[in-house]
DNA sequence: CTTGACCTTCCCATGGTGGTAAGCTTGATG
DNA sequence: CATCAAGCTTACCACCATGGGAAGGTCAAG
């Protein structure tokens, strides 16, 4: 049932390049794979799951350190549901950061933007507040 | 009138660190410092102005090549205030698709996490999750 | 003259991904 | 069987912006 493949078909299942699954081998996120005789990297459905987890994991912007611990507890029987939780709801928080950030900086350009004529004359409000130490 | 200083005084008057003031020269986006007799970078007003400008661009999230532009035209007498403004819009569209991702990120793990309980067991809706490679 | 704070250059690290080159393996086709 | 393309291997280099640190020179105050 199990099914063998080499890197670039476990690229193709997990979504994860295969660059990126020898990377990832590299930094110890993933067990060395097994080799062929001809030293080509095999992997197994277990293999390609945790690709898929860590892929997914990487699309909620996981840092591949918070993706390490998850591998972790998901790889433990009996792990702590609360300890997920938490992991979740600190990148949550540090998502909220990012996104006041940027948002923050996406109304003050826009703001500066909407002073500009932009008729093609030299005179600018963006370059004169990107000049200004008071950033007023 | 005009104030000379070494890169340390630019620094703190800038806001940009010593170690970038030196990148910034090495990448080229400042021209090379003058130099004491005993090689030290001297500065005046109007370089700690430019560094103030990229100071400001980047806690606007402009890359160091939008930047560069910037400067370019920050520097040019007939520039085209249209060119910046062009730039400015663009910035805010790029801003606007990373604030859209990290939302998109956000709400996913927020609601992932509002699934689990959190209460010590192993069971976990979060992990399960990530594990499919379906996303749902 | 010593001391401490500053400056200089040079190298290394981060994070996550991509590219590329040189060489081997595999499988299909002529 | 020979050949060729596609895929694998490792080992580098690049991005972008920033920080850290080492080893050594300089300057000003005590």
């Amino acid at each position: 049932m199990t099914q063998f493949c080499n890197i670039g078909e476990a690229a193709k299942r997990s979504g994860v390049s295969s660059k990126m699954i020898r990377h990832y081998e590299g930094i110890g996120l993933l067990a060395p794979a097994r080799r062929t005789a001809a030293n080509y990297r095999v992997y197994c459905d277990a293999d390609v799951n945790q690709l898929t987890f860590i892929k997914s994991a990487r699309e909620l912007g996981f840092s591949m350190k918070q993706i390490a611990l998850l591998v972790g507890l998901w790889q433990t029987p009996d792990r702590s549901n609360a300890e997920v939780r938490e992991l979740a709801m600190a990148h949550v928080q540090t998502l909220d950061e990012r996104i006041r950030d940027m948002q923050r900086m996406r109304s003050a350009l826009h703001a500066l933007a909407m002073r500009c004529q932009g008729d093609g004359r030299p005179e600018c409000p963006i370059l004169d507040t990107l000049a200004d130490q008071d950033h007023s």
